[in-house]
DNA sequence: TGCCAGGCCCTCTTTAGGGCCTT
């Protein structure tokens, strides 16, 4: 598959317009199946963090108090992820506020995004739950560090897509992987997937449901 | 004081409602 940046956002609230920002931002950059570089830094935006949110991802308003301007960082991430595929767990969330903080810099970004949830409730249909974390132990990967921080987050969503590339190139048997098929997969309806993989080169017979997960 | 999002997807559906998922 293509290189592509999987990112996390921790934020203040779920929603940009109703003047929830973002307080740390990841970004890792995923080759040849593993991270070959990473991006990690707390943000200051100048909104108070509410006790349940700092509760919830462990990063206090002290600590975004004392971390560089939301702009500069943005700039930097923005930098560092270029132009390539974005990918996100729950990506509509974190496309609204990676456009919103981007804009406030007068920037836009000029790729799209993927959605490893999206993706995950194709190719992963039997696990109990599609929150990241459920799906960390139900697909047997590796816990990067602590959930609901943006470092963490990324690297285990950046397994989790690994993860399901081997699903469609191992079980699915689709020779080649592309950004384009994920792209096509996550917005296929479910009935229609089979047909999806098999106009890929995956026999469509050969889909089966995760039923040999981990391995 | 109390409230506040939004897209996807399933079903007891499609002239709708509600759970999931992100913080």
């Amino acid at each position: 598959m293509e290189v592509v940046a999987v990112i996390d956002f921790e934020t203040t609230g779920l929603s940009p317009a109703q003047g929830d920002r973002a307080t740390e931002v990841a970004a890792v950059i995923v080759e040849g199946g593993r991270v070959v570089d990473r991006y990690q830094s707390l943000m200051n935006a100048g909104v108070r963090i509410p006790a349940y949110i700092e509760a919830l991802t462990g990063i206090s308003n002290t600590m975004v108090r004392n971390a560089p301007p939301a702009g500069e960082v943005m700039r930097d991430v923005s930098d560092f992820v270029g132009g390539i595929p974005l990918v996100a767990h729950n990506a509509a969330f974190d496309a609204k506020f990676w456009d919103g903080e981007l804009a406030r810099i007068q920037r836009s970004r000029s790729q799209d995004f993927l959605c490893s949830l999206l993706l995950s409730r194709r190719l992963l249909p039997l696990a109990p739950s599609h929150k990241l974390g459920a799906l960390v132990e139900y697909a047997k990967l590796p816990v990067a560090g602590r959930y609901h921080r943006a470092l963490a987050d990324a690297e285990m969503a950046a397994s989790l897509l690994v993860r399901l590339e081997e699903e469609l190139r191992l079980r699915h048997r689709v020779p080649q992987v592309s950004v384009d098929l994920l792209r096509r997969i996550q917005r296929t309806p479910k009935a229609q997937l089979p047909k999806c993989l098999a106009s890929a080169g995956g026999p469509s017979s050969s889909h089966r449901p995760d039923a040999n997960r981990g391995g």
